[in-house]
DNA sequence: GGCTGTTCCTACGCTCATGTAGGATATTTA
DNA sequence: TAAATATCCTACATGAGCGTAGGAACAGCC
């Protein structure tokens, strides 16, 4: 074939810098890692998935280790908001099956508007590089639970508060990540609504004992 | 120096052969990754903990990812004995707070007693080496807690019990994983026997909403 | 002691992913 | 339009871990 019509065998991609760049990359890594797992992330694949090459990743983070942090402090801010609003300022003693049902639905809902951040969050576990930065954010959610079910043991009188409180959070936290795992992978038929109420009524009949 | 009174720098291993050594390779790497995750295991960590050289591994287990699969598969029976004795055979109903304790207490023990084998199967979830087996494994727990559960529900006459089910499956399957890795990475104050009775009491509070 | 077969060790090749140097191309500026 | 600058690409160096070939040391047997 003559040089002269000769396609070329790449498009070469937009000079936009990195300013530019570094969203469309966190976008980019946010999805490999959430449909194929933190494995799947790799400075070749992030490149490949814009259209670029790994020089260009790399003008815009240093690392793979500074990209998933990166990523992870944009996500933790979502993240962090869709647990906090879960979780009531105060503890309501005059309807606490409301606030069960209604703190499950606010987290049921953030995570199902965010799957890609939550999917985020777990499949990231395996990879040390950021090992420390998820612990921490357990450790800020655990410590605001541990207020909420301090003041739930207080109302009820419990016996042995001190004792039982980190005990009641870790059940607690268990559920919460289990359910919304859960509702990570499967799909089941129940909706929401109906979801948080039910395991808002169970959990509420356990803290009831507690 | 010289040449005769030059100390030999490494101690050859002994010749015991695949048969012998079988065993030992898999110890060594249970260790590893109880201790430090399953990143850590390779065939060189593992030649070098039993003061031996790779070749020495490999004429035992053909790969990396054999050697896991033949540690799994050998600590998965130490692994189903301890849960599906801490599951009850049939669903008695005149006593349902010593069932629910009598297994807590079941699986605690036996995980307090092979505390190396349970983490090995929280670390392995990260390497997709095996995660169809670990996969397998929960399915197959699953499966038995379902049946169980579907007895329970049919003894308290639960409207919707099958949509229900898996619900309850999930909720069950989350707390008893969140109490097990807690026990395992914490050592918290509670005897084995105290921790079992308080969560049994606050679970079977919330199976009696069921 | 010498022979045979087993077991172990040295040394290397391979692949994959990280990270970088330096040239090529586009965009902006003069 | 031509120089200066920003951005991108090709090509390579490096390192970790897997896996293997072939020679060296040992054990048991005659």
């Amino acid at each position: 074939m003559s040089v002269g019509t000769a396609k070329k065998r790449y498009v070469r991609a937009p000079h936009l810098g990195p300013e530019r760049r570094r969203p469309q990359i966190l976008d980019a890594a946010l999805k490999l890692v959430a449909d194929n797992g933190v494995r799947a992330l790799n400075m070749e694949a992030v490149a490949q998935a814009l259209g670029v090459t790994k020089p260009v990743v790399y003008a815009c983070f240093t690392s793979r280790e500074d990209l998933l942090n990166a990523l992870l402090e944009r996500e933790e801010i979502r993240l962090f908001e869709g647990v906090m609003a879960a979780l009531p300022k105060k503890v309501d003693i005059t309807n606490p099956q409301q606030l069960m049902t209604d703190g499950f639905r606010a987290l049921f809902n953030a995570v199902d508007n965010n799957r890609d951040s939550w999917r985020l969050v777990f499949s990231v576990e395996a990879d040390p590089a950021v090992a420390a930065r998820l612990q921490e954010g357990r450790r800020l959610v655990s410590q605001r639970v541990s207020l909420l079910v301090g003041a739930w043991l207080k109302l009820l009188g419990a016996k042995d508060a001190k004792r039982r409180l980190p005990i009641l959070v870790t059940l607690f936290m268990s559920i919460c990540e289990g359910m919304v795992r859960s509702l990570l992978d499967k799909s089941n038929d129940w909706s929401i609504d109906e979801l948080s109420a039910y395991v808002g009524r169970l959990v509420l009949a356990a803290f009831e004992e507690a």
